[in-house]
DNA sequence: GATGATTTGTGCGTATGTATG
DNA sequence: GCATACATACGCACAAATCAT
């Protein structure tokens, strides 16, 4: 049973997109789970109509898969989902440092660095994991932002809900907290040095070792043929 | 032997989702045009529920516009969005094609090549530019095909329905067929030559030419303000 | 296959909110 | 402001497709 209230404020199946969108992500609603709109509706106590649009713009996003037969299943991480997105990452993201490097003003800069020394102070508090995950992808948010090419935060966006899928998997691993953070720092200094070129470089080689990482924590944990999970699908009888 | 499978029919909010696009991409709703969802479902002889579903759709792609008062226009080409739009072409497909040249098989080449003569003989034949676009649009497609990553060939589409917009002003101006022809062919050869860094170097040039060009004629046609259009807005009442 | 139970697709009524005069 | 017209958001009912037995 969901206990989640919905709000007036925004149309309903708005805010059943972003409520639906972070189950997701956070795996309440599991990878390969199917979905039914009867259910999501009577659990948020609103009708089918605004479950169907906010699904709409999920299985635009990748987040609900739909099969010929109109099924809706969650989307299921994979290696080779994990290589493309991040190869899509170092594009769009080479891109966005370049184009915030050589736009940046002085307050952009300080906003960076105060970032990254939050960051820090929480790393050395060894706090909660979600925490670090949130400033790392503020990070790379407040970048997009500099940016200012309102296209490109959007493409980033459409594939930021499946890359969050992958940021929880990211973090496992010693001293990895450590070396994102070093890795972050080399990219802030390209942006003190005003050099967009170099940023580019260091932004796409530090995507790449991200996917490094994955790749290999993926195959350990899912070792035959990169099924996640097989045995959640039935998780569905909950009414 | 093989099965003759006929299709069955796309829900209407699948098929209005395609229609709608393609109202908007070829100019039947005109830019900034306000959108009535009692009007398209009558129009189309449905009810409301797949227009709605539909709408949503195009309003994640960018082709519909939502105001803060719910209402719904189509998206109106700007010259910012020409330089935004095209700097995403630039990072995208250039990953494209250095992925597509590392990847290429005997018979892609073939392909490609196969392409460009067909180009080369329309071009010649005079044919007609909505012919000349299709097969420049055939060239990048094919080249994302044969790149073998599915999100990103899901995200060149999101931007793709914005970027054709375009296309027919892209022709617009002397001798641009044979220009672009050139440039295609400029990519080809780093097929034949497996010259990935090269091949990218190439297509971001060659994008990087049509902003340009475009930008020129954008300016030229729009002169004040980049406003594209303030009288279309009343070609309603069709019904 | 046939039948009942689920689930998705669609039409339509109504409430609420917004523009217009 | 006020009344009217109109657009959107949502709920609900029924039809069509699919699944299970």
């Amino acid at each position: 049973m969901e206990s989640f209230k919905l709000k007036k404020a925004q149309p309903f199946y708005e805010q059943l997109y972003h409520r639906l969108k972070q189950m997701i992500i956070e795996g309440e609603l599991a990878p390969g789970y199917r979905i039914n709109e009867v259910k999501i509706a009577q659990d948020f106590h609103v009708s089918r109509s605004p479950v169907r649009e906010a699904v709409r713009a999920l299985e635009k996003e990748g987040l609900l898969v739909m099969n010929e037969k109109s099924q809706l299943t969650v989307y299921k991480p994979s290696l080779k989902d994990i290589e493309e997105l991040y190869q899509c990452r170092m594009s769009l993201e080479s891109l966005s440092v370049e184009l915030a490097v050589a736009n940046a003003k002085a307050h952009d800069i300080e906003d960076l660095e105060n970032l990254l020394n939050q960051t820090k102070a929480a790393i050395d508090d060894g706090a909660d994991r979600r925490m670090i995950i949130e400033f790392n992808s503020q990070f790379h948010d407040l970048i997009l932002a500099i940016s200012q090419n309102c296209h490109l935060q959007k493409l980033v966006g459409n594939i930021r809900a499946l890359t969050q899928f992958y940021r929880v998997m990211n973090l496992e691993g010693d001293g990895r907290r450590e070396t994102i953070f070093k890795e972050h720092q080399l990219i802030f200094d390209q942006f003190k040095k005003g050099n967009p070129e170099e940023a580019k470089n260091v932004m796409k080689a530090h995507i790449l070792h991200d996917m490094n990482h994955l790749k290999q924590r993926f195959i350990q944990k899912f070792p035959i043929g990169g099924d996640v999970d097989e045995t959640l699908s039935h998780s569905r009888h909950t009414r």
